[in-house]
DNA sequence: TAGGCATATATGCAAATGCATGTACTTTGC
DNA sequence: GCAAAGTACATGCATTTGCATATATGCCTA
């Protein structure tokens, strides 16, 4: 027995949803089990990417948009990557309330190290299991995913 | 100037990876501000949750195996959720060094209760950014990374 | 421009986490 | 059938995290 198509679409939804969390909880499990990250964790690297992709120093809410931790813990990971001589530190001229963050040269060589081995190691996981077709679906879909468009007044109607 | 195929490949695999953390970042952060977990943790309510699919009660190395989580910390978790009521623990008959994992009737209700409300959450959510076809695929490609096929020789020798 | 509300980041503190290791049990090799 | 190695889970301890809140600055209105 089909159920309705309102039916249909949620259960779509929630599997699809419990799928990305069972890939995304295997491969985090097989990646931090590599020995490739040296004394960082790699919520710690993950940091350290997203500083190397961006030009300008980046503030520190801008930094939390990308990582998932709290705002308080995301402050002091920085501090101790400030103290490690990673990440520097300073103030955002426009907006004294704020702190611009850039890597330092051993920051990004560390980046680059570590990254190289890791992208590598990702590649490797991901084209095992998917051909290049798959690869190619599984990026569009999860950007559409994490760029959400602004919502509507209809999209809020349709929600409810 | 196109690269060789070998690193579009690449470029691929890794591309695919960070929208899938990107979506999941995004995801989660915009779960977890929901005002829908009661008492409980995102991570407390994901061993409620692998706990009530099970028919047979779950050794803890198995729910370890679905969370990320250190295996002394989902221990302590566990623990905490017994002493709390949601959880039983009981020796393995089989093999008395394991233990046996399973919802209490509150544990259930409660999981119930929480997971109706975020099912639909999840289900707005992605429907709001990916149409039928969309679901269907992001489901079948994270289905695949999430249970790897055995390797074999040829892909140890291909990752090379 | 002073007062009040909003925003960006930091800090105090209890709780949760990871690493190293311990304990109990099981399996293996002889 | 027993010693040695392996596996499953728990515990001690230092570190990290989250929550509530403080601090500092920006913005807006009278």
């Amino acid at each position: 027995m089909p159920g309705s198509p309102r039916t249909d679409r949620r259960r779509l939804g929630n599997d699809a949803w419990e799928a990305l969390l069972s890939a995304h909880a295997r491969l985090m499990k097989q990646f931090a089990a590599e020995d490739i990250w040296q004394d960082l964790s790699m919520r710690e690297y993950d940091v350290l990417y997203t500083l190397s992709k961006c030009r300008e120093p980046l503030r520190l809410g801008e930094l939390h948009q990308h990582v998932l931790l709290s705002q308080p813990a995301l402050s002091r990971m920085v501090e101790r990557l400030v103290e490690r001589g990673f990440v520097a530190r300073c103030p955002d001229v426009r907006d004294r309330r704020g702190v611009r963050l850039s890597l330092t040269a051993a920051g990004r060589d560390r980046q680059r190290r570590i990254g190289a081995r890791h992208a590598r190691s990702v590649a490797r996981a991901l084209s095992a299991e998917l051909d290049g077709d798959e690869l190619a679906q599984l990026s569009a879909i999860c950007w559409k995913l994490a760029r959400p468009h602004i919502a509507s007044k209809d999209d809020v109607k349709e929600a409810t």
